[in-house]
DNA sequence: ATTGAAATCGGCCTAGC
DNA sequence: GCTAGGCCGATTTCAAT
């Protein structure tokens, strides 16, 4: 199977841009045909390359709060399923943890809710310390940095290089470095393989 | 002119899910007509409320490096399109100013690029201190909050009531809070306002 | 209802065996 | 020389207005 080139980061750019624009645009500015194109985007989707098509909003609309930086740090307990239960939380847009145990929370709240929201969320033992700090600018560029595209095995995280095994389960393609490590998701997931 | 409403909300909601879902489907699940959701999804777009159609990219195909954050600490000194030359730093992702002088940056790059590429953005004189944590987990979610959609004053970024004027410049539509905002922004922006 | 875009299908070309 | 996979052009289907 041919791997992801310039021309995939050439559509990916331009969908990131606008994902409106017509195919039959983007195939002239790369130099495909439009089918090209199409099957190129059909094929990063299944890859999950794209995640999905969505829109970009101004978060500045949708609250009476005010943006606020959330900076806990957690005791040695078990992180796991934090970070997805902190985002879930309304108001939260990003959580990000550390390796060493420090967790930063950006959303919009007011400032009486944090406290509440935390709880919400974690148990109140798990709570070292935290500090809450008001934002004043923030800005993302989801862009698309110089270097190659790489295919990440769906076990163990390393890159998959050209000798890789890609199977498609459940309506979506995975990617593994080799049949060990596919024979190890097809394992933690108890869906029967279709292949 | 009407403000949003909770039928706006409930179509952006469906559209940051999936921003390909046919208008037909919208119109089913919010109870409007196909047209009308055309209607609104364009009028969003006018008053910048849906910034952009775009795709949601997997980060972890493009990058070598690792998932880092830099915490910035400042001089005193002006913070001003900081945050922009920092984002447009390759590699990194999200920058997010607080009030008190830090700046935290996410991103993909090699450890070693660090240094250099906050050089690249800053100069060494307005560094106080940073230090780099490896980030472990980090989650995302834009989701809407169930308060009320409001638009802000492109002057004053206060929340323009119904009272408020919303003119068409250059294209995209701009609200204030009144005559007064308005007359600021068309001073500061030399293009002849169109109305 | 009209217009235009996207998915589809079949044939072609190329690369790899 | 044969096969598989990618690419393209024409057509059909479907969505947007």
């Amino acid at each position: 199977m041919r791997s992801p080139d310039e021309t995939d980061l050439a559509i990916l750019r331009l969908l990131l841009e606008d994902a409106r624009r017509p195919y039959n645009d983007i195939a002239t500015q790369v130099d495909v045909s439009a089918p090209t194109v199409s099957d190129r985007v059909n094929r990063m989707s299944e890859l999950d390359i794209i995640e999905r098509f969505t829109i970009d909003l101004d978060q500045s609309c949708f609250t009476d709060g005010v943006d606020l930086l959330i900076d806990l740090e957690l005791r040695a307990t078990s992180v796991d399923g934090l970070t997805e239960a902190l985002v879930a939380v309304d108001g939260i847009e990003h959580v990000f943890t550390t390796t060493d145990a420090r967790v930063l929370a950006i959303g919009s709240l007011r400032s009486e809710r944090v406290g509440p929201a935390l709880l919400e969320a974690l148990d109140a033992e798990q709570i070292e310390s935290y500090r809450v700090h008001l934002l004043q600018a923030r800005a993302r560029d989801p862009s698309i940095t110089a270097g190659p595209l790489t295919l990440n095995c769906d076990t163990c995280a390393d890159t998959v290089g050209e000798d890789g095994v890609t199977v498609s389960l459940d309506d979506t393609l995975h990617h593994f470095c080799d049949e060990s490590c596919q024979k190890l998701f097809e394992e933690r997931n108890l869906t029967a393989p279709s292949s």
